[in-house]
DNA sequence: TAAATAGTGTCTATGAGACAATATCCG
DNA sequence: CGGATATTGTCTCATAGACACTATTTA
């Protein structure tokens, strides 16, 4: 190897190889959440390529250092080949790096959530592409790599969010009533805080408007309210007690 | 390129080599807090090799992947590099990857903060390494690389955090001063709750005892607690008003 | 005793939460 | 009307916060 102490910086990354040192591979993977028939789901797709081949996975892989601006851009672009339209929300939660999680040695992968409206249903999947339903901290059937563990680690942090934000309403179709709010919760918390609460905090100026419409049941109608334009998240300063 | 379509994974692994890819750098970055003097202050290191040379810059560098467990364990040798105790607290708080920020090409960073006491004040220092006080979000002199954005971030989540656990008292020697916490509050977040809410919240049964010491000064004497040997970081769920 | 800071008592504000009461639909 | 769910009213509770008052030291 070159002694660089004498160089100049240009003449330091004239020379220098990415590729000189051992380094761990690297990946962006992301859980994409759906809440539809009261559970709440997450994408998985069907890998075709070694390793884990013939395994289900998360949406993910590797940074393209030509094309992805930086890592919100890998995470949008692995999304967007999965499910066409862009997730209201997307966020990363934590990156996970050892020995053990890739049979081709060690490697890190940063790991994001989005939340997908239950209108999402009504899409068109990809073939070998699959919502399957969340049961307890994970999917249902073991998934490549550690990506049951990534799961649960974006559910935990979906856990603590939903209980001092409004992001249950990115789970929701664009017409929505207090009620699948409240079901939103149970799927994710497994309880649910009382309606008054709920109430008291998402019909606030900032977040929501009533359509106007109701949603007709044999009882009386719920009213449907959609996010407002100008709506972003919200962020309370209490947690709920009931759901802890 | 090898058509590995037909392979099986052992046959895969084999053939694999991780450098036939275009990978980001990876490398981990610690932002390690100390309260000394009333004031936050991080610890910079001068960097002796390219590229930044004798630019001083966070302790950190790359993943060993031969030494590692994981990427805590990368952050905790990367400290323990540049200051012999381990950190009272630890955590994870995002990971930076883009183009821009090292010159050697796409790079990701997994940035930590960790807290340490004040009294790692009395403590020697490595030469060329020094403590660097905050100047609003970042350290008053310009770093290596996006080093100051890294100790923005950092902080910004210190002070997201401060406002719902008990890590103040991580920033502070084994005794101390409701005061001093109060003083920690000012140094993070430039205001500090009413001292009101800060002993209802920290007095509680699980976080501090009574030392039975005081502090003299010319005026009462405050009593001195410690953390209980029990005690964990606590979480509360609610956020201070006064502080936002 | 005065200055200064530590610590307590108490009342208010906010928002979660319990729970009863009322509203509005369908069949 | 009766069943069912939506919505509102109201009281309680926990805790942040304002603020006055008391406590304990030094000079």
């Amino acid at each position: 190897m070159v002694d660089h102490s004498q160089l100049t910086e240009a003449e330091y990354l004239a020379q220098y190889n990415v590729q000189d040192f051992d380094a761990p591979l690297c990946t962006v993977d992301v859980v994409p959440f759906r809440f539809h028939n009261h559970r709440l789901q997450v994408l998985t797709c069907l890998r075709h390529q070694h390793p884990a081949k013939e395994q289900w996975a998360l949406p993910g892989g590797f940074i393209d250092i030509s094309q992805d601006d930086n890592l919100d851009t890998t995470a949008q672009r692995k999304l967007a080949a999965k499910i066409g339209t862009e997730a209201p929300y997307l966020e990363q939660v934590q990156t996970v790096g050892n020995q053990q999680r890739d049979p081709r040695g060690w490697s890190i992968t940063v790991v994001y959530y989005a939340l997908f409206p239950g209108s999402a249903a009504n899409q068109v999947l990809l073939p070998d592409t699959r919502w399957l339903t969340l049961q307890g901290n994970t999917v249902g059937q073991l998934l490549a790599f550690d990506h049951n563990q990534l799961i649960s680690v974006a559910l935990e942090r979906l856990q603590n969010k939903v209980q001092y934000t409004s992001l249950p309403v990115y789970l929701l179709p664009e017409c929505f009533t207090l009620a699948d709010i409240s079901d939103v919760f149970l799927a994710i918390l497994g309880k649910t805080p009382p309606m008054r609460s709920i109430r008291n905090r998402f019909l606030n100026e900032d977040l929501l408007e009533d359509t106007g419409e109701k949603r007709y049941g044999s009882n009386r109608p719920a009213t449907l309210y959609r996010l407002k334009k100008t709506a972003v998240a919200q962020f309370y300063n209490r947690l709920y007690h009931t759901t802890q």
